[in-house]
DNA sequence: ATCCCTTTGTGAACCGATGCACAAAGTAGG
DNA sequence: CCTACTTTGTGCATCGGTTCACAAAGGGAT
């Protein structure tokens, strides 16, 4: 760090952002098996990437690594971990309670590190007041003020596409700007509100594409003309 | 066409796949509603793009827009439904019937268009046998057989994350080449074979990354010097 | 203290994707 | 047939991201 130029720049690239939990699920298993250092090269090959482009992503968080030697395991989980804001618990929100919800709520995996399930609703009355993994289900009708209660900031919609939009915009509303989305629609919702969404359907296009293209690819050069 | 170039270039890029599926929903949708035809600015807003990026999009599949008019519906669901491989039906496997499992295999949705799930397997032989969505669970080790039996070619993946791997070599062994996956583990297969991955836990890291910004941003100039 | 070896951090070239802006192509109406 | 209007398809500038390749930095040995 000479003179110019941000030592640490606020201002991360969303590629990156995007690769910072794999280095981090790959740390971790390091930091389990009693792994005290690792090189970028052993690193990248963990988590799946080619080993410039982990040392251009750590190098946005600052210089972390020593040359010689590599990255003190430990030190790097601490660091990528406050980066993605980790180093606190975030109350999250499950609304819909089907099968998709259920299997979210019971699912021991995302509790782990930083995230809770704080809440969950569905409109269903048969639904509603049963208690699923420790916690019981609330009507949809007490979004606000449980969200606001708990102090839920991370709201999974897992509710049919038709209601989804009508719920995103009450919890938009309960002042939620984060939304992870597993309904099959495209969210409307202020620019200040993170959308992400999990669509099972596309991933599977995608795939079918590529499955078309290896089984008629190498033979197919039939032309329409 | 004048001269060079191809009509419709076989090579569409990876960018544009992705965002098809998205169209031919928003397509479906209003065929359903009865809309002939439509306009790239109107498609595009119900996509949730820009007019532009749509209008390349499709022109990589090839011309099949009118000039003062619009797209024909109908038509171009076809277009795109045999771009993407979905005139054709695809016989999708489920391994590991836990939590997940069970809610994919339950879920209408991805039946709808092109896809149905051909065969389930667990290695738990409690779950072995049970009849799920009207189809029996069969014991992980019929995998090679069941697959080439019910012409399976894409796989998803629901084991837990110590299984995966294991699980995947089986699999591509059997002459698969697409598998979707939801375990928290970076598969290591043959350049051939195509993975996505859809991962709970990186979508909410992401999530809390942007959520951590936003509630420190403007105020939070706090550098650590 | 010097030399050798390893590995980081980054400048620079490259590549694919995005979005603007407009000519070309079509419709509709007189 | 000609004019006015609409909307596509694309050339081009730009941007963000990836990859290469190497100078600089540090550790360890002699
Ligand atoms: N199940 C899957 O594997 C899967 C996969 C991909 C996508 N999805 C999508 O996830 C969503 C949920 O899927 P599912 O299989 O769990 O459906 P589901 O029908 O089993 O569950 C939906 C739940 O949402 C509740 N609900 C309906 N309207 C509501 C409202 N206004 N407020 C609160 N709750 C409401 C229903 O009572 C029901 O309990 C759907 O949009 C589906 O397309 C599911
Ligand atoms: N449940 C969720 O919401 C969720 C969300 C994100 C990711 N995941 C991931 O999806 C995977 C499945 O999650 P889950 O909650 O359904 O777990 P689960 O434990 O409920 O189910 C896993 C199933 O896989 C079976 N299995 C184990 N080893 C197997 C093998 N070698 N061959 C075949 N089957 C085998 C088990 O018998 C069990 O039925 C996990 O990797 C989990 O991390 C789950």
């Amino acid at each position: 760090m000479k003179s110019p130029s941000h030592p640490r720049d606020r201002g991360i690239p969303e590629a990156t952002v995007a690769r910072l939990p794999l280095y981090l699920r790959a740390l971790h298993g390091m930091a389990e098996r009693g792994i005290a250092t690792v090189s970028s090269e052993d690193l990248a090959t963990a988590a799946g990437v080619n080993s410039a482009k982990l040392r251009k992503d750590l190098s946005h968080l600052g210089s972390y690594g020593t040359r010689g030697v590599g990255y003190d395991v430990e030190y790097l989980v601490y660091q990528i971990s406050r980066e993605l804001g980790l180093t606190q618990d975030w109350a999250v929100a499950i609304v819909g309670v089907g099968n998709l919800g259920r299997a979210l709520a019971n699912y021991g995996g995302f509790v782990s590190r930083g995230f809770h399930v704080a809440a969950m609703f569905d409109a269903d009355p048969d639904v509603v007041g049963d208690t699923i993994a420790g916690l019981n289900v609330e009507h949809i009708d007490a979004l606000e003020a449980v969200i606001k209660r708990r102090g839920v900031s991370i709201v999974v919609l897992a509710t049919p596409a038709a209601a989804a939009q009508e719920v995103c915009d009450r919890v938009v509303a309960a002042g939620v700007t984060s939304i992870l989305n597993f309904a099959p629609v495209v969210l409307s919702v202020p620019g200040s509100v993170d959308v992400r969404k999990v669509d099972l359907s596309i991933e599977l296009q995608i795939l079918a594409f590529h499955e078309q293209r290896k089984a008629g690819g190498p033979l197919m050069a039939v032309d329409t003309q």
